[in-house]
RNA sequence: GAGCCCGUAGCUCAGCAGGUAGAGCACCGGCCUUUUAAGCCGGGUGUCCUGGGUUCGAAUCCCAGCGGGCUCACCA
């Protein structure tokens, strides 16, 4: 089947040649876009459109109803469509045998005209020239189920584009989120900053990473897992206000919240503190929200999400308020590391605690939430709070029950991370792959003396999913990543059908 | 990494107590000058994911592999 639809196309091709049309044309100027017709002539009565009207338009054939001297189109472009009637007595000779006998669904076209509506009303473009723009050469997905099938979406994520405008859709609203974002902090000062994807050193998070190999350096080099040592360097430099909105690459599982590499918006404030960004999240979500959607409130899996009142809880009162049946802990409980050693397999009562928080907390979290205060021996990078040393001023916002953004005050006092980096060598000499390795460089640049600063990174497919109400990350990244195919075979059969086509004189 | 489920035409899917591979759309030929899931007449175009096995006979049953999905683990 595949194959003879290849042989009759190429065919085609050929007859569009021999009509003097090019089957990949160059250039086409046309006077509006398809959504620009609608804005500009959806809601015009019959009376004010006619012959006087007239547009160039172009885009991609999506149905198609032949009469015998005449018939109908619908050309999508931009999402919408628009469409299109040629008649034999409007149009050359040439231009309707091309339309008549040449044309395949999936095919893009320009037409020059003028609008009318139909007996039923659908706005109308009545052609008189035709252009040929592109011949497609397989078929397109079938038209009124679209694409289902999942794994066909994401290797050719454009048929998904095409069959689908929901998808369409998910992507415009990304694009519009990280510009969200982007005005957002660029309003409040921030300047955006690129720094290095691969890294000799990686830090920043706890994650594994994935290796590569520079040859003129003879290099090892990482991809990195967070950008966090490096935007803290600018700090250091005087960039007090830095963000970066890029990939990050961890080596870890993939689910229905992780990809291998995902997008993480991270920001620097300096002078200010953990407190200080709660506040300023809590703008740019509702915010956010608001550009993306017309709301702060929206619809995730059949919740009502409200971003513009983000509560506020530690990470202690929440494994409390959550705790599964009773007695709930106690206050004191979570702080006898021999009660958390009963509750929790963690090697350290820190450990424990934020061990319990994702197991009773975790997955509640279903209205935005800030937890605050984690323990320190899961943040080697945060600063200690002052009235209590064993926990950081740290907090991650949770929304749908996934984290979506983690933030701290920054330790600043390099001997400080000097014992923390040391402690985490500890960690990884026991066997941790996660821990963090000691980094002098950025100890060097500490030393020169990082001001007071709070830092947070936001994931941005983890919020696309709940501004878009998507269930997968995959349904917000355009190609996740998938094992490849193991065989498409396209190139031998153009060849055989090409070498056999030339065979064949016309 | 483990468990469960799925893989049939270009697309969406049926067929699976083992007995000649099906439907709609798409596609091919014909008719049709306001159709719109256009309509009417005629045509099935297939590595039933791959490789083994059981059987007189396998899309169907068994085993292994490949690809995908879900759950769990991992993701401080």
């Amino acid at each position: 089947m595949e194959e003879e639809i290849l042989r009759q196309r190429l065919w085609r091709i050929r007859q569009i040649e021999a009509l003097g049309f090019k089957p990949y044309g160059h250039r086409f100027d046309f006077t509006h876009t398809i959504p620009e017709i609608w804005q500009r002539y959806g809601d015009a009565p019959a009376s004010e459109l006619g012959p006087d009207v007239r547009v160039r338009i172009c885009g991609r054939v999506h149905t198609i109803r032949r009469m015998g001297k005449a018939g109908f189109a619908h050309l999508l472009q931009g999402g919408q469509k628009l469409q299109i009637y040629v008649r034999k007595d409007s149009v050359s000779e040439r231009e309707f045998t091309l339309y008549q006998k040449l044309l395949d669904l999936g095919d893009i076209i320009g037409v020059d005209g003028y609008l009318f509506r139909t007996k039923t009303g659908e706005l109308t473009v009545h052609v008189s020239q035709l252009d040929f723009l592109a011949k497609t050469l397989l078929n397109m997905p079938e038209k009124w189920h679209g694409l289902e099938d999942i794994e066909t979406r994401y290797r050719q994520r454009y048929l998904d584009l095409i069959a689908n405008p929901d998808v369409r859709e998910v992507f415009i609203k990304r694009s519009r989120i990280i510009a969200s974002l982007r005005r957002q902090l660029e309003a409040r000062g921030f300047v955006e900053v690129e720094t290095p994807m691969m890294q000799p050193i990686y830090g920043g998070a706890a994650a594994r990473p994935f290796v590569t190999h520079h040859n003129a350096l003879d290099l090892d080099l990482y991809l990195r897992i967070a950008p966090e040592l490096y935007l803290k360097r600018l700090v250091v430099g005087g960039m007090d206000r830095v963000y970066e909105i890029n990939r990050n690459f961890r080596n870890e599982g993939i689910s229905s919240q992780h990809n291998p590499e995902f997008t993480m918006l991270e920001f620097y404030q300096a002078y200010t503190d953990y407190r200080g960004l709660m506040d300023l999240s809590c703008e740019l979500l509702a915010q956010t929200a608001i550009d993306a959607t017309g709301s702060p409130v929206v619809t995730y899996q059949g919740h009502q999400l409200d971003f513009s009142r983000i509560r506020r809880l530690s990470l202690r009162e929440a494994i409390i308020e959550y705790w599964p049946g009773s007695p709930k802990p106690t206050w004191e409980q979570l702080a006898d590391p021999r009660w958390l050693s009963q509750h929790a397999t963690a090697d350290t009562p820190g450990a424990a605690l934020v061990e319990l928080f994702e197991r009773v907390t975790e997955d509640k979290l279903i209205q935005p939430t800030i937890i605050y205060d984690y323990p320190v021996e899961t943040s080697p990078l945060a600063k200690s709070k002052e009235d209590e040393p064993d926990f950081v001023e740290r907090f991650e916002i949770y929304a749908g029950g996934m984290e979506i953004a983690n933030a701290y005050t920054e330790l600043n006092d390099p001997l400080e991370q000097r014992r923390r980096f040391e402690a985490q060598l500890e960690r990884r000499a026991r066997g941790d792959e996660e821990a963090h390795q000691m980094d002098e460089d950025y100890l060097r640049a500490m030393c020169y003396g990082l001001p007071p600063t709070a830092g947070e990174g936001i994931g941005i497919d983890r919020l696309v999913m709940l501004l878009t109400n998507s269930r997968s990350i995959r349904d917000v990244i355009l190609f996740p990543l998938l094992r490849p195919e193991p065989e498409i075979g396209l190139a031998a059969k153009l060849r055989a059908l090409e070498e056999e086509l030339a065979a064949t004189r016309p």
